[in-house]
DNA sequence: TCTTACATACATACGCGAATGTATGTATGA
DNA sequence: TCATACATACATTCGCGTATGTATGTAAGA
């Protein structure tokens, strides 16, 4: 076949991604042979070497096509709702996050299989890292939320903020883990924003009298 | 080598079992050999393959080996509770998995192997349908405590004792998720007890004066 | 504007190692 | 002596990486 053109070179590649999407997603990372990849994308595997330099690469170019820095989200939630109150904020923060688990197919699929579908050894580095990068993002930013909201509710007794940054990192971790590994049976969206106002009334209690008394 | 005893054969089978441990942690279940983890356990492949019959079933055996079924921990809560309301004995619940997870260093091994380095597909089919099991047997558990708790207590406005129940498996979920990958930096057993009581005592509120003449 | 030269975007072919499953050997306990 | 509990040897498969072939897009020069 002949050489093509930059934008058709550039469809080729997305073609690989989508590929490589679908067999990683049947047949997990390990398993998944660039040749039946190649196939699926009606290439040679010498396609696939000339825009990627081996497995692990694309993966983590799949990766980068779906991963949204939180950085980017809380600017865009601050601009989309502006004044909101620290509260309000996390809760959309988490209601973002569960929309596009239930929504984003893409973003389902690379999810499960970076989490589900891969065994991270030393060769995914770089996925480890982005994942543990993530992580450490995403336990970052509750924290910091969590610290504004509680100047203005109050902490259940014996917790710190950062103990509840944890919760709710853990509450999302699952959330993500049941949809994803039971997708027939669990079901994020249902009842999803309900759910999360009554965690976090639970965990931010509206502060009593005598204690607002006490703390000011 | 010359035949041992049935003891003896039975300590070698867990010696595999145990090498098999190591390997799949270190390598994943994809890139463990049969050839490394004889040699982590000082016998060779014939000796694996006598006691079994391939890789998927050296995982499965590795799961039963760490498995306890829900119907056995509520039994034995109960012994061990006599008498225990079911907001306590769904407390203890949560709380003797947190510290299994924190403690029991070979169920987090396998956990950590089952849930993070092991790629589902249709070989590993029985390790599949187990996870799923246990799954549904979690939750089945979850929604029936939920549902007797709330019979004392109430519940969120718009949730029901299913929806309760689902956020406590995300939750529980979501801890396994966070030690296991990262267990450096999330600490399970931080704080454990105060968590698992505030967030109960957010989703099963006190029953407010009004409402409980309103349902009586 | 037409040609030339080079880079691009793949396809094809080859060699390799690694892991698996099986078949067979063998020494020992019962 | 016979089944057990392995060890050893062998064949086969599979996927990867690389080397090489090839046809076309594209830019520079005449």
């Amino acid at each position: 076949m002949a050489r093509k053109t930059k934008s058709e070179s550039e469809q080729t590649r997305e073609h690989i991604l989508d590929a490589a999407e679908a067999e990683m997603l049947d047949r997990g990372v390990g398993k998944a042979s660039l040749e039946r990849i190649a196939q699926r994308a009606n290439v040679t595997r010498g396609a696939i070497y000339w825009h990627f330099e081996d497995k692990s690469a694309l993966l983590a170019a799949m990766v980068a096509r779906t991963k949204m820095p939180m950085r980017d989200l809380r600017q865009c939630l601050s601009e989309h709702i502006p004044g909101a109150a620290p509260l309000e904020l996390l809760k959309e923060m988490m209601l973002h996050g569960v929309n596009r688990l239930a929504t984003d197919d893409q973003h389902r699929r690379v999810c499960h299989i970076v989490l589900h579908r891969c065994e991270i050894d030393q060769s995914e580095a770089a996925s480890a890292r982005l994942l543990a990068a993530m992580f450490d993002e995403t336990r970052a930013a509750l924290v910091a939320i969590s610290h504004e909201v509680a100047e203005q509710r109050s902490l259940p007794a014996g917790l710190t903020a950062e103990d509840i940054a944890d919760m709710i990192m853990a509450y999302m971790a699952g959330l993500y883990e049941c949809s994803l590994r039971h997708p027939d049976t669990y079901r994020v969206e249902h009842g999803a924003e309900t759910k999360i106002e009554a965690l976090l009334n639970g965990l931010f209690p509206l502060p009593s009298p005598e204690q607002t008394a006490t703390s000011s």
